[in-house]
DNA sequence: GAGTGGTCTAGACCACCCT
DNA sequence: GGGTGGTCTAGACCACTCG
């Protein structure tokens, strides 16, 4: 383990385990730069790491603060798929349609810059959030990086497996959204009425390598969906 | 102007003026320290920046590589309020409903943290994109911070009043959003029918003091607006 | 002015990719 | 094994905040 990753980590887990408020001032440097007996440099990455990811936020001159957000019940849009989870915890499960290898479409095919005759794997599933239907979701993966997969895999946290047991590095993701009127299939599936709201999300994962490998579609349930994000200075 | 930032702006620059496509490999680390006559760590820290801004991925052993979206015509969800749209460029502007220096609701007192008898800039105001409604949006502003705004101020763009004429550091930034059917009062606004689907918005701003300043509600138009957002490594 | 964070350097060494 | 990025250090110096 790197020593910035446990550091950060570590003063994470300090504030959540002491359930520091928004605006309580942390250790100055000197402080870390004993406690962890390392140089200034590291502490300065770890406390970067960890302003970007919105848990603190810091002030020249000044000191370092947390920063916690205020409301709950919200899904994280940025935390990729399933990692990091762990805080605020939501139980999702998932209700598997379909698990296919096929020859994909037209788009799909563009997204993940496959071959014309290259294969992906369809999975079609509907997911839950604390037992109410979440989303309805549709991803292609890669055949050439995602070998295998079958139902039950399907039926728990893909990316998991994918890292793993795949030991596949996720490296970075772009995602499009757009508010629309369901469709009669999309409310069906998802128990609500035609014309009713909806979010539909694009998605599309690379590996660390560059190499694009998921592409998913998902429709998410307006009154059971809400999602939460952090700027933090863009300049750090 | 900081080292590290002129290099990141420059290599920035360089992709777009260029318009290298996605995976187009950059130069490596030697080759840019002779460029610009820094040390590595300083190019280190400006690729860092590049690709926390997801204008590059870096991939260990192999090379530092142009990673550019797919899409055009998406608003970028996390660059704050108008900095920065320089290159996907939309033409904003602003219908200004209502500017009043009020004592706030009590909400709003609580987001932004006020005493009792602090009063605020209530500012509303329809925005379009490229002359189409895209959004109603009511914001708060802190007295405390903000003590002056008017009329031809919020016709523009305030955030950038704020930085360069009251010479405010904006430091962060809390979203939360959810999708509603639209009530009749903001179906009127938007020009669309009651119980047409929309992205309602809430968010919170703050100074890099960690100070909150402006507390904003805004309702997209769904047929106008569409989201973009990107994730990098989130241990860098 | 004392305290605190931010920038930048030079250089050692590590980890990974590719052929 | 050669090339490329990633981590970490020690230390100089800068910039901001606050009393």
């Amino acid at each position: 383990m790197l020593k910035y990753n446990e550091i950060a980590l570590n003063i994470e887990k300090k504030i959540v385990q002491q359930d520091l408020k928004q605006g309580t001032k942390l250790p100055n440097f000197n402080e870390m730069i004993q406690e962890y007996g390392v140089s200034k440099s590291t502490i300065v990455k770890a406390l970067t790491i960890l302003e970007q990811r919105g848990v603190i936020y810091q002030v020249q001159g000044s000191g370092v603060f947390v920063r916690r957000k205020r409301k709950y019940g919200y899904i994280n849009v940025i935390e990729n798929q399933g990692f990091t989870t762990d805080l605020d915890d939501f139980t999702i499960t998932s209700q598997v349609l379909t698990v296919e290898k096929i020859l994909p479409p037209k788009n799909v095919q563009e997204n993940l810059a496959l071959k014309t005759e290259e294969q992906v794997f369809h999975v079609k599933r509907i997911r839950f959030i604390n037992e109410q239907i979440l989303c309805l979701e549709e991803s292609y993966f890669c055949e050439s990086v995602v070998p295998y997969l079958n139902e039950e895999i399907a039926g728990g946290s893909i990316f998991h497996y994918l890292r793993d047991a795949l030991k596949l590095n996720i490296g970075f993701s772009d995602k499009y959204l757009k508010v629309k009127k369901l469709n009669a299939e999309h409310a069906q599936t998802l128990k609500l009425q035609l014309d009713d709201p909806a979010m539909y999300s694009e998605e599309l994962f690379y590996l660390t390598s560059g190499k694009p490998f998921d592409y998913s579609k998902t429709v998410y349930h307006y009154q059971h969906s809400q999602f939460f994000l952090q700027s933090s200075n863009l300049n750090n």
